[in-house]
DNA sequence: CTGAAAGCGCTTACAG
DNA sequence: CTGAAAGCGCTTACAG
């Protein structure tokens, strides 16, 4: 058991708040320090953190609220948070809302109800109840993954990722394209994506698109994909996740067809299934990881009152694999 | 803001103490408790939970300790943990250690020191220096994935899943075997496995197998399997993870190697790839999440100290896809 | 059923 | 530099 801070301040003979002030490092006599350190070191004394965070009021806690833990994108970029904030002497709490807004609404009241020093939100959709709970509860907040006017966000580049993606493809010669989507309440993966692919669009002139729309998960994905095939027969698939383009494949795969020479795609996000597979997946990579490290570090300047740039646009990069046939142009 | 107690007691016109024991479902009078109520109601007030745990000394979170985020068993087990916990009224607290026993060490301290009610350990590896810790804290303790006589533990049934795979393989015809393993360190992964393939070795007459072992990352199996296949030429490679099984995969294919027309591949975990890559991965699926569910279930019962069984074994199932050829026998 | 009082382990002005 | 005292927001015997 550690014992008290009125123990260590009987041992070492001194007040409890000597012993306080020592461990917030304020001055104490040389004298003092040495026997305050003997008793903590006899003891193993260590501060309970409910009572400090009581008369603090504040933590060094930063509570992250994240919709589900099994995907690429999520466990990425939570170790890069937890690993930045332990370098900056702060602390992660997790709180998985398994894809309920709702839930989402109750955690962010909720951590500020234990005091977090601020919250970090990986996001999907921003709707009028999140704003009122940010607005709520005055923490410290930032956003990952959407942006937001009102509120500090770190967003991946969407749009460049999506233009730059639609130029290889048609570049490659592709002009009979799928373009398979997701709901445009989802503004980065949704809208952004899109818009950046429509503008690449733009700079070439005759190309037979079709837009689709489906859900986030892979056999969602290859349903919509098979019926697509035989509608449609496209050339390319241009998926706006990777586990969209998966679901693709999969497709791909049951009907018989050949990738990338009967049929290519491509994805976003860059996951690490993506390399595992064969064909390897042409898809834009987003860094997950240094994005929370990035945004650990911003959590932390705004919990201290340091100036923080309201939006951080994080990078991506073109993953060329063999999902896309780079002598397609040739074969025509 | 949410206020305190003596708000409420104050609008209410009634003393803390009740409105405290009207919050811990003591018993009140009703006029007490509608007076109350509406006080509450009024001024949106929720409990300071440090000011709760201070007195209590003791929490209502579980400290789960993971050695990482970024694997399919940790994220579903972690899910599982995290969603019972949550019907029973209980919070998961995450720490992620990247891996280092050290942290591991660390955290089982800094959770004892936080008042967790309880320790959940998903386990690689228990050392001397765990069993010193479990035994210094006095918190209950779960382990998850490896077994130790000394506490309470959840593990997959990892011999009888070595067993009924390797009678699965030996059935199918296969007798040129390289089993690919990982360091007996590891006594779930490394030993039991193993041994469970070793007992279905045993009820055959002659069969030409050879041990090797490798790291747990995809990279490493691959430039393992790549040696393994040119000095000894298996008929198939049986993986004690579906990640080694990947780096085989890649192995196989870089080496220009037909699956399972050339070589098969078997695995254990059932990890959510195994289904997505093509051909699909016939391995020996364990039960990540529903253990994390069991775990927790387990974890409240014994921080309130009722009964439980010190092991519990999960169950397992022999996925068949088409990285076996079933009908190996007749080509012979 | 209800309330006054003490105390959980710390921190924070305020004196000295 | 050091200490006595008050207080953070709750809970828990103990009376009534």
């Amino acid at each position: 058991m550690s014992g008290t801070i009125s123990d260590i301040a009987r041992i070492a003979g001194v007040a409890k708040s000597t012993v306080s002030r020592f461990l917030n490092g304020g001055s104490v006599g040389e004298a003092t320090r040495q026997k305050i350190e003997k008793a903590i070191k006899e003891t193993g004394y260590t501060p309970n953190p409910f009572a400090q965070s009581l008369k603090a009021k504040k933590t060094n806690i930063i509570g992250t609220i994240v919709p589900r833990l099994d995907s690429y994108a999520s466990s990425q970029t939570l170790i890069g948070i937890d690993e930045q904030l332990k370098k900056l002497n702060y602390q992660m709490l997790i709180s998985n809302t398994s894809q309920s807004l709702e839930r989402e609404i109750e955690s962010i009241y909720s951590f500020a109800n234990q005091k977090m020093a601020g919250i970090i939100l990986l996001a999907t959709e921003i709707t009028e109840m999140h704003i009122q709970a940010f607005e709520d509860v005055k923490v410290p907040i930032l956003l990952i993954g959407q942006e937001h006017q009102k509120f500090h966000s770190l967003i991946h580049d969407d749009f460049h990722a999506g233009y730059e993606l639609g130029r290889y493809v048609l570049e490659k010669g592709y002009r009979k394209i799928a373009y398979l989507g997701v709901t445009e309440k989802d503004i980065a993966v949704g809208v952004k994506r899109k818009q950046g692919f429509k503008k690449a669009l733009e700079e070439v002139q005759e190309c037979d698109v079709q837009f689709y729309e489906t859900e986030f998960k892979i056999s969602a994905a290859q349903t919509s994909a098979r019926k697509i095939i035989n509608d449609f027969h496209p050339s390319i698939f241009v998926c706006a996740t990777d586990n969209i383009a998966l679901g693709v494949l999969k497709a791909a795969y049951s009907e018989g067809l050949a990738i990338p020479k009967d049929i290519a795609i491509t994805g976003f996000g860059g996951y690490e299934v993506t390399e595992i597979i064969h064909p390897g997946l042409t898809t834009a990579k987003f860094f997950y990881k240094e994005a929370g490290e990035t945004a650990a570090r911003h959590m932390v300047d705004l919990v201290n009152e340091r100036p923080v740039e309201k939006l951080t646009v994080s990078h991506f990069e073109i993953i060329e694999r063999e999902s896309v046939d780079i002598n397609f142009n040739h074969a025509l």
